[in-house]
DNA sequence: GTCTATATGATGATAGAC
DNA sequence: GTCTATCATCATATAGAC
């Protein structure tokens, strides 16, 4: 039988592209491999792509999008609860955990897409509406440790039950905050 | 004046690929941009150093002994308090910041010197002396956590002072592991 | 949409003169 | 110890046939 009917090509490549990403690292994996690995030629992905970039945001716009959605939602909403807030958080970490784990593992692949200085102002914003603003040395490490650990948490370990990952990760967060 | 004695052009080398892998990443970084900013030319660099990788593992290999020593010295003085731990746990990432950053920046450097095993042996003996074997996910993720956090903080706030940030850092990472 | 063939440039590494 | 000159290999990207 046909592999596919057509027009998934571009899905498929993208597919590829995230599979061998993850296996040995955005920088590592050449337009060759995806090619190679998806059994056509390197121009062949010049037609669904304009560049090795472009196939790179493709992969990562979906993320993006979702993290500007949250920040502007969060804006709105404001006060939130604690533990509601750390929570949605590990949501939307564990949503795009296989594309944050590619970013981790390479962090230039967010210089090259401009993408850490969103993330440091995303991290921010949280940590405000964590501390206030004009937190103190105490606030600012407490908010590392609680939002660092939640994304760790969400990212890397696998083969666990999400709720049960999620409620222990919630509460370790919660309390290195240090509430009384 | 000359510019230093005999002698020195290795340690020279080694500055500048430090510096150099700071600012742009190790992977971003060529034999060429290192040579060009020192003044010298690349077959100069194979005179001190066998290849890329020679020169690489000479900036690492510090912090991996630095790493070993303190895991044999806990294991020989197993128990130790908590608060204690995660000290010194603080102090080893702080004193190797600079290339740990290095390594979080490209985790694939942590890969090609087979480092990442080591990495991950160390952390699973940390845990280990903090939630006991046979640890529950609960027990995993405050154990991420605190560790992460603290390594975090060692490494990543800079300009502060240091006592102050080991304090801070240390009282998060303790309540994040939840003891009552 | 996918191919063959190729342009162009960077990389790590080496040979051999001085 | 450092140089000039060069190599093989790899990368992204393009031109044009089918």
């Amino acid at each position: 039988m046909p592999r596919q009917r057509t027009g998934d090509t571009r899905a498929r490549i993208q597919q590829t592209a995230l599979d061998l990403f993850a296996e040995r690292g955005v920088r590592q994996t050449s337009l060759r491999d995806i090619a190679e690995r998806l059994g056509v030629t390197k121009p062949a992905l010049y037609y669904h792509f304009a560049s090795r970039e472009d196939l790179l945001n493709s992969l990562v716009e979906p993320m993006v999008k979702d993290f500007e959605a949250y920040a502007a939602e969060l804006r709105a909403a404001a006060p939130i609860p604690p533990r509601e807030l750390l929570g949605s958080y590990f949501d939307l970490g564990y949503r795009h955990r296989t594309v944050i784990r590619l970013a981790i593992r390479d962090l230039s692949v967010l210089q090259e897409l401009n993408l850490a200085d969103r993330f440091i102002e995303w991290r921010g914003a949280l940590g405000e509406l964590l501390v206030g603003s004009n937190p103190s040395l105490s606030d600012v490490v407490r908010c590392m440790v609680a939002l660092g650990g939640l994304s760790d948490c969400a990212v890397m370990i696998d083969h666990e039950p999400v709720a049960e990952l999620r409620e222990a990760a919630v509460e370790a967060a919660y309390d290195s905050l240090g509430r009384p």
